[in-house]
DNA sequence: ACCTGAACACCGTTCAAGT
DNA sequence: ACCTGAACACCGTTCAAGT
């Protein structure tokens, strides 16, 4: 038959999407071609198609996915400053595990329901405990969150220094402004 | 002659780089394509190579002499929070003219000679009349890039608000943030 | 239900040929 | 010197056909 001709058992979404993320965290976004992707699948280019729309859909599912696996610093109770750093340290940690496709979805944030990502509400919590008025939560936690993204999208984009303690240290002073300027 | 026959001039880089950089403020980067460019031209797709390597030269050349275009604010003798909300406000301004562009030179940095472009003098003198440690001039230089560049990008890729009123109040806070973290 | 081959409309780019 | 047509190696995707 078709199926056992070329592979032992049927695609998977699953099996799909984790391919998927390995070409691109490899090779970059613009490294997953359907086809390319396929043939990593041993599988026809067209036999993608009955599990996932198009390519762009496929990138959504791959994207969410990742992003969805951010872990969130529960609140432990410390001060504030303590907590926002502790939420900054977590974001940076999880775009570095996948920078090629966090740059695209920075650059593309229309692919993602960026709102629901559970980020925001506990950005949004640490913000209330600082004192920030709950008019003016929605603007400060988008600029707080568009530094933090800016700091860490510079540096998965070489713009930053190449020694791993002194980008350690850019990104401490980064926090310090955000948490001394609040 | 091959040349009148569908042209009054030859084609020139100038002409080339303009038309390139049309489509893309219309269309975003991925409306650029080396075909359509010269169906733009009234030229034979293979005509640009004689002008230009390839496309990525295209695109470099077109990126360069939009950044080159920056305007930097001069030295006012005005106190450096107000002279380093000036160069953020002329930063922002500019991006805003050029978002897609923007948003392809801050996701490929390769493609610029980032650190030439002067904006970095000037935001060095800037931190140095700030108190700013010459050893540490590179790093905070760096951080606040990051924030700034991160701001304008959300702006860009339309994270903020739809207000622009609403956007001129994120921006201002933005740069208080900054100018009081420091 | 799942897979496939041929085909279509796009790319960027090379190369040999035209004026 | 400048332009061009045909060709090559890639894309994503549709559609009708196979099991």
């Amino acid at each position: 038959m078709a199926v056992s001709a070329r592979r032992g058992s049927p695609l998977s979404r699953e099996e799909i999407r984790a391919t998927a993320l390995r070409l691109v965290d490899e090779g970059g976004v613009e490294a997953l071609s359907m086809r390319k992707l396929a043939a990593e699948l041993n599988v026809n280019p067209m036999s993608l198609y009955h599990h996932v729309d198009n390519k762009e859909a496929l990138l959504v599912e791959v994207c969410t996915n990742m992003a969805e696996r951010l872990h969130l610093p529960p609140d432990d109770g410390t001060p504030w400053q303590e907590q926002l750093r502790a939420l900054g340290r977590a974001y940076h940690e999880h775009v570095r595990a996948h920078p090629a496709l966090w740059a695209y979805v920075h650059g593309h944030p229309e692919l993602i329901e960026n709102r629901k990502l559970g980020l925001w509400e506990v950005l949004y919590r640490i913000l209330r405990a600082a004192g920030v008025a709950e008019e003016e939560l929605r603007r400060t936690s988008d600029v707080l969150h568009a530094f933090v993204t800016g700091f860490i999208f510079s540096e998965v984009q070489g713009h930053m220094s190449d020694d791993p303690d002194e980008i350690d240290r850019a990104f401490e002073q980064a926090m310090d402004i955000i948490v001394k300027g609040l």
